[in-house]
DNA sequence: TATCCAAGGTAAGTT
DNA sequence: AACTTACCTTGGATA
């Protein structure tokens, strides 16, 4: 086990660690005492975190910010399931081919134990480079939002692997983010390869062509109800070679998000939310509910009809960094600020 | 205790 | 293209 800590002092805009993981984006982290975020510890208390990432996911050159220049994720992804069917061996134990991050946020500093050096890939997981003080500098002057910032200060948006965001937003279709978390840890046991880490065996997510020959059936057993199908579809298109989430990551935007919508279970909104929690176009402004509810109380010029206007709307409104201004605004909705 | 309803939408079928 | 409707499941609200 390598451990280490991430100074976050100098970091500009702060940050904090819970609302990061906890406000809805990530479904890839989970809380080491093993409890749902949602029953558990105030906001700011101390607590482990735990997730299980891909080896290679950063290629070792990842901290960067923003759109001009995302890192490709498409070559990451891809390059480090290669490098693991490549290597027959298995490296050192079970589950070659991940590696286990936990990490804590605890006086001032971003704390972390792991199977390999952790920094880099916390800084890009966790978009500890995007400058949070010019994002919020450059955000509408608006109160919501004002409130939202001031109780999420230092909330940043992740960057998760393209595979595991892809499915895991096929689930939240109609689905609370506590039950889109459970439906996620079920996945992992299920169908993930083990991972064997400080004495605990930890789940990876599933790959393309373990959720592909998975039945619908077992994975309705799972109460994924009428998203089974399009979890296995999709899957399946990964599997088979004939497209993958991270492809999208190298185009425009707008083609991007059509790109996106080849994948069954996937419309605007969903394709919105891999774009920005997992490709880095941090202008993405996934439509959601909370989103419309809040557009048509302080927005309603952008109201638009179709979700591509109201989309591009938004985003002019919103600004260069308008995904912030949706994470930061759906969490605070969501948890009872208005 | 029983019943109802909505949850970070999308696909498929009609006008 | 715009508009309807069905879709699994379940936690939480209402009676």
């Amino acid at each position: 086990m390598e451990t280490g800590t991430i100074v976050l002092d100098d970091l500009s805009g702060g940050f904090d660690l819970q609302a990061t993981l906890e406000s809805g984006q990530t479904y890839q982290w989970e809380r080491a005492d093993g409890r749902a975020y949602e029953e558990g510890i105030a906001h700011g208390g101390e607590q482990w975190y735990a997730t299980v990432v891909p080896t290679g996911v950063l290629d070792g050159e990842a901290t960067r910010m923003g759109r001009m220049e995302r890192e490709p994720a498409a070559s990451i992804e891809s390059r480090s399931r290669e490098s693991s069917d490549d290597d027959p061996s298995g490296g050192d134990e079970s589950g070659g081919g991940y590696e286990v991050i936990r990490a804590r946020q605890l006086d001032g500093a971003l704390q972390w134990e792991a199977t390999t050096d952790a920094t880099p890939y916390l800084r890009y997981l966790l978009g500890l480079d995007d400058d949070l003080e010019a994002i919020v500098d450059r955000g509408p002057a608006d109160p919501l939002l004002e409130r939202a910032y001031e109780r999420y200060a230092g909330l940043r948006i992740v960057r998760d692997p393209p595979f595991p965001t892809l499915i895991s937003f096929i689930c939240s279709a109609q689905m609370r983010v506590l039950r889109i978390h459970r439906m996620q840890r079920r996945l992992a046991q299920e169908f993930g390869e083990e991972v064997e880490f400080d004495g605990r065996t930890y789940h990876a997510f599933p790959t393309p062509e373990g959720l592909a020959s998975a039945s619908e059936s077992e994975l309705r057993e799972l109460s994924l109800g009428y998203r089974a199908p399009y979890v296995k579809r999709s899957a399946e298109l990964v599997a088979e070679g004939s497209a993958h989430p991270a492809e999208a990551g190298e185009m425009d935007f707008e083609d991007a998000r059509e790109y996106l919508k080849q994948f069954v279970g996937v419309g605007n909104k969903v394709a919105d939310c891999v774009l920005l929690f997992s490709l880095g176009y941090l202008e993405a402004v996934p439509l959601d509910t909370w989103i419309q509810t809040a557009i048509a109380e302080h927005y309603p010029d952008c109201e638009k009809g179709s979700y591509a206007a109201t989309s591009r709307a938004i985003r002019e409104a919103f600004g260069e960094y308008a995904g912030y201004v949706q994470t930061y605004v759906f969490y605070y909705l969501r948890t009872g600020g208005e």
